[in-house]
DNA sequence: TTGACAATTAAGCAAATGCTTAAGTATGCT
DNA sequence: AGCATACTTAAGCATTTGCTTAATTGTCAA
């Protein structure tokens, strides 16, 4: 199917380097930047109308951008003379991996507290 | 306040973000607490033996299982005279909701694309 | 009580981060 | 060509971060 090859392309692309979840994890934890990632969650945007809502200068929400872009969870492209930055949408994989794998855990814990209860509870009524 | 912390809470405020959300993406930022974080899915430890695979001293690793409790990831228990900590596993779902906005995002992304290839490759057969 | 152990708190330092302003680089328009 | 627009790069600064060592707190055990 198309799209699972899609898919697959892209994780692939996104998977390359070892320190990839660190440079994620690091951008992300920046409120402009999950504001950014927020914004172009409506679309692809030029710079400028990037930082409109932000009470920051131009040059620190470029900057922001190039982490964002080197963290793989953006691209970037020419236009004219402005510059289009839009959402690379497969990059949160690794986080979003990362949190299941704690889903995971927890819900097996959920689990394991429920059953025990249960059984208190069979010992309970004989 | 300080200047920074000031300017990231009217941000934040003025973004919908939650302060909690803050502190939960700045705890997973480093990488040395995410790997603590990973050594408490084998379940409940104290200090020193949570601190051994580590090249750094214990005064660092209480300082990041400081952050981690700040941030609501782990709890603290005194047992003797050994503090136990372990994952506060419902903790992680700001961080979840926010990955699974994005896999919205992004799966809708790839069906409308799919869709349109779909829709290219029947044309394309008459 | 004394001493060992487990861990935290305190103080200090180098490096990283997030911002600023000023200067530089493309690109488009006339 | 000349000038404005849209950004980026560079340099510099204040704050924050992640560590260190030394001192402190609290608990157990002889």
């Amino acid at each position: 199917m198309l799209k699972y090859a899609l898919v697959k392309h892209l994780l692939n692309n996104s998977y390359e380097s070892i320190d990839c979840q660190y440079r994620y994890f690091q951008a992300i934890a920046d409120p402009t930047r999950r504001a950014i990632l927020d914004r172009l969650q409506q679309g692809e945007q030029p710079v400028k109308h990037l930082a409109a809502p932000f009470a920051m200068s131009l040059p620190a929400i470029s900057q922001h951008l190039q982490v964002l872009c080197a963290a793989g969870l953006v691209t970037q492209q020419r236009r004219g003379r402005e510059r289009i930055y839009r959402l690379n949408p497969a990059s949160l994989q690794p986080v979003s991996d990362w949190v299941r794998q704690y889903e995971q855990f927890w819900t097996a814990k959920l689990d394991a507290l429920g059953q025990y209860l249960e059984e208190q509870h069979l010992e309970e009524q004989p």
